[in-house]
DNA sequence: TCTGCTCCCTAGCAAGTGCTTGGTAGGGTA
DNA sequence: TACCCTACCAAGCACTTGCTAGGGAGCAGA
């Protein structure tokens, strides 16, 4: 009973959003579901885009400081591609309201002005896999032949597009499908 | 000009709802795009719902036309699979909008009983591919250690999810694209 | 010329939207 | 006792939503 009520209506507010889509929550849905009047709300927040806000930046922020330990530890290109992808699958066992909320929502938030600072995420993000796969092919660990940006986005969206099924309390763990997928990506479906 | 006004109006539609989502996407949006104003529209159209509805089924009935004849050429699960994947891929470059609306609203709209045909595309969709792959691993084509449920859901995902950053007017087609991708996911991106 | 059809307009309604206002109950602090 | 804080309520405002009712202009066939 430690969390504030700010926090729990933020958690509230996310597995809604997450559900439904941010549009289509409306500010009476979430103060039905926290028991109170939607004019209440307005005690605890701004806006119902500060909300949104509130929920993506604090994803982001514990996400990416995830990975900056990751490349910090300085492993080489194939180990480094491992703990990110094992570390993003991680993220949408522990997080995955805020993972669908990204998913679904960001396109249309970051045209916003207020959620400018998505394009610098997404900017972040392609460095990160760009230097992973370049150092990759360099030293000759990942194939030559890779089209990288193509090779990135393939990462990229399978990697997030799995919140849609993946379930935190089903038998498959995080890293049971982080470890599958790395199978894929890495040696491919077919046979040798 | 021999297109009706009718499909006019849908694929006008289509493109709003791909951009902007469907929910966000009002009835006025879709008028003034037209260059009439939205009373008009119930002229052609019962409701905004059946828009989309008839945007989804022609789009469906198309491609599932389509993956129909390429199982019926009876080729080997490899193939198939090639076949199967080029044919999204250029779904994905023919109907955008449709590939986005149905990517990015299927979840919501099926909840609705007037969609409930979504359901069963959606069993069918699975249907094939488990047939793909469980045939693939028993011929020894593909790699036996596989968990085939798992692999079906990263290949749909991943095909769909490039009509997110897939430009058809761009320098990459979407054989292009599909090359690179079969590559990918048959092969793998590790140096042998 | 009459009739019916297509396509659109004018004008609006009922429901719902995010958000604001003035206020209250209960508690802590000096 | 005086003051401030947190957390909420009741009521409603300005606006947007999908959709409707009724009508009119242009054209085609009889």
């Amino acid at each position: 009973m430690k969390t504030s009520r700010r926090a729990e209506l933020l958690a509230l507010s996310a597995k809604l959003f997450a559900e439904r889509g941010y549009v289509s929550t409306t500010v009476r849905d979430i103060a039905d579901a926290a028991g109170i009047l939607s004019g209440s709300l307005y005690h605890h927040f701004d806006s119902k885009e500060s909300i949104a806000d509130e929920i993506i930046t604090g994803f982001l922020d514990e996400l990416f400081g995830t990975y900056g330990e990751i490349v910090a530890a300085g492993h080489g290109p194939r180990e480094t591609l491992e703990a990110v992808v094992a570390a993003s699958f991680d993220s949408i066992h522990r997080r995955p309201a805020e993972v669908a909320i990204y998913q679904n929502e960001a396109k249309h938030l970051m045209q916003l002005p207020r959620f400018g600072y998505l394009n610098q995420r997404n900017a972040e993000f392609r460095k990160l896999w760009n230097t992973i796969l370049t150092d990759g092919v360099r030293d000759g660990v990942f194939r030559a032949d890779l089209d990288v940006e193509l090779v990135y986005r393939f990462i990229r969206d399978t990697v997030w597009v799995a919140v849609r099924w993946y379930n935190p309390d089903g038998t498959l763990s995080a890293s049971d499908v982080a470890k599958q997928y790395l199978g894929i990506l890495l040696d491919g479906i077919a046979k040798r």
